[in-house]
DNA sequence: TTATTATATCGCAATATTACGATAAATATA
DNA sequence: TATATTTATCGTAATATTGCGATATAATAA
């Protein structure tokens, strides 16, 4: 088997499992920490920054421009990647409201 | 190959994104609003909520479990599981840090 | 036009994840 | 003790991810 149940879960679990999963390696963590550390970066920067193959880095740059947690301009022969803050915002919003629920709970179970 | 290289990143990076990783299916998503939305819970309980059988859930639970997410207690034959908040507030603090450093930034680059 | 440079994609091999039925383990009940 | 009930683990099959070398693509420079 080995298939995500996708269509049983509502658009939303799906969306910020989607974002979650993007945010699930280290690379990817290496490479929204690098750009939050440069005002400006392309793609050969990175390669240069972390331990892996430049198709790799590629790769990893897709995943997280496909869940929308960066974006890329063309800029003659490079591509300029810089965090897109919607994809973020919305990762953040739910960790709002799981603190909030928590709060308003005061668990007394475990 | 497919064998991540975890030793080449920091223990920040390799936490927060087994943190992510942890998050990032949509049934995990579904366990956790499960757990916000009641006082207590069994396994028992979320496996009659998800379209999955015990045995998918019970690995879900686990993993939650290992990633520090949630907590459970035994409870005679059955377990309590509930949010282990820690877990959420360290994975919470790094959407702060991204939110603050872009605020800061005025990123004009894409 | 022909290099050169920078990024993306292809193809492959290896590891990881997902899912489930079957079964084990542990506690409660008759 | 025997039987149910509940959760965990095992074994297996299928899909997904990771990583890299090789190659394609696109734009600049000579």
């Amino acid at each position: 088997m080995g298939l995500t149940k996708s269509a049983q879960f509502t658009d939303a679990q799906n969306e910020l499992s989607a974002l979650a999963k993007a945010i699930g390696h280290p690379a990817r963590i290496a490479i929204i920490e690098y750009l939050l550390s440069v005002d400006t970066c392309i793609c050969g920067d990175i390669v240069e920054v972390l331990p892996l193959a430049q198709a790799t880095v590629s790769q990893h740059l897709k995943e997280l421009k496909n869940a929308g947690l960066i974006k890329g301009n063309i800029e003659g022969t490079a591509i300029c990647y810089c965090i897109d803050e919607k994809g973020f915002e919305r990762t953040k919003s739910f960790f709002d409201y799981v603190m909030v629920s928590l709060q308003n709970k005061r668990n007394e179970c475990c």
